[in-house]
DNA sequence: TATAATAATGACATTGATGTCGTTTTAATT
DNA sequence: AATTAAAACGACATCAATGTCATTATTATA
């Protein structure tokens, strides 16, 4: 007669598959995870499982939502006590400075990316986000402009998609080296260099 | 008392197992490739294909090695009769004209590079690759400095890695993006500019 | 033409993951 | 305490791919 637990208790549940599956993702990447992973680290049964997310696919959709959600979030903040070109040179070295299992998630994404290029479902929803980041960056890159900041000499969306190509590059490399063997630190000032100069920072 | 078929024969099969596999991992992409297609491709039976290659991975390796043995010889020749400057922009802007079935098959190199991480045998074989590729750069360079065609103000394995992670970016992308929502001749035009800047092009 | 070495075949055992579904348990309501 | 809706369970059928190996076919030599 009545539903057996509240919204809440469900809404718990479903986060903590999606922390554990999380932390398995980064472990092991994309590929490599199975449901059976989840289903031991949750100590849920199958069937549990699988009532809260379809399959793999669904579930990693769900936690990169999940956690756009958040980041959005911190960002707003980030920019409204900031300069945009501060801001923008914090996020680019946090990624120096990152955890490891940072960029092991990363390389996950990167591997979910590849994958799923034959399922229109994947291919929709990275085809959204790319946009979402583009759009995110440009706005960012326009805040400046308005702000009196930035006087760039190249279209703003083309600096934002050179932005992400190249992030995404130091994402796989570092998958399949360390870090001084790419010069990470290094490409990444390289790389800082170039934005300040396409943005016109004044 | 003879073995059976000449050397060269078996060469020859070696390389109908290669070319149809090239076509089939450009198709599919490396995880969804199988061994059946590449049975079926070449009319061979199963047992045959692994008398020539080990598995999959083992496969793709090879056919890596065959490709870099050819463009290595090709490039050689390039580099004689023009400025280095030239066949930089040269290899660079061959990428905006490149075969779509080329874009392909450089998806299938990068699912491959992301996917191995785990096979000692592929991440020794991609870290060798990648030092193939930095060293080569890195001499294209040199080369340019020697003639006095540039004089760069960042240090040349930078320049050459970061060359590689740019377009490491540019292929993941164009897996799940049109050229076109991508701009990627933009972000190339872009690309060659700093490349240009780094070099210190005269 | 016989034979010996080996290339080529394809059926098969094995593995591992998936998603389903009939059953059992649980807890909110009466 | 009895009822009942639905949450959770886990055994299971299914599928797809792998690599092996006993058998068969082939061809260069004797």
């Amino acid at each position: 007669m009545a539903p057996k637990v509240s919204e809440e208790h469900k809404e718990q549940r479903r986060l903590s598959i999606l922390t554990a599956a999380k932390e398995i993702f980064t472990e092991k990447g994309y590929e490599a995870f199975v449901m059976q992973d989840v289903i031991e680290a949750t100590g849920m049964s199958r069937g549990g499982v699988y009532s809260y997310f379809a399959n793999k696919e669904d579930l990693f959709i769900s936690l990169l939502e999940h956690k756009q959600q958040q980041s959005s979030n911190e960002l707003d903040t980030l920019i409204s006590q900031n300069k945009i070109w501060d801001t923008i040179k914090m996020i680019v070295l946090d990624f120096k400075n990152a955890e490891h299992s940072d960029n092991q998630f990363a390389a996950a994404q990167v591997e979910f990316n590849i994958l799923s290029r034959n399922s229109s479902n994947a291919k929709e929803f990275l085809q959204r986000r790319y946009q979402w980041a583009s759009d995110f960056l440009c706005s960012l890159i326009n805040e400046g402009i308005k702000r009196g900041e930035f006087s760039p000499n190249a279209p703003v969306h083309h600096i934002a998609r050179y932005y992400i190509t190249f992030f995404d590059g130091l994402s796989i490399e570092s998958i399949f080296l360390k870090s001084q063997e790419l010069n990470s630190d290094e490409q990444i000032d390289l790389f800082l260099g170039h934005l300040g100069s396409m943005l016109g920072v004044k």
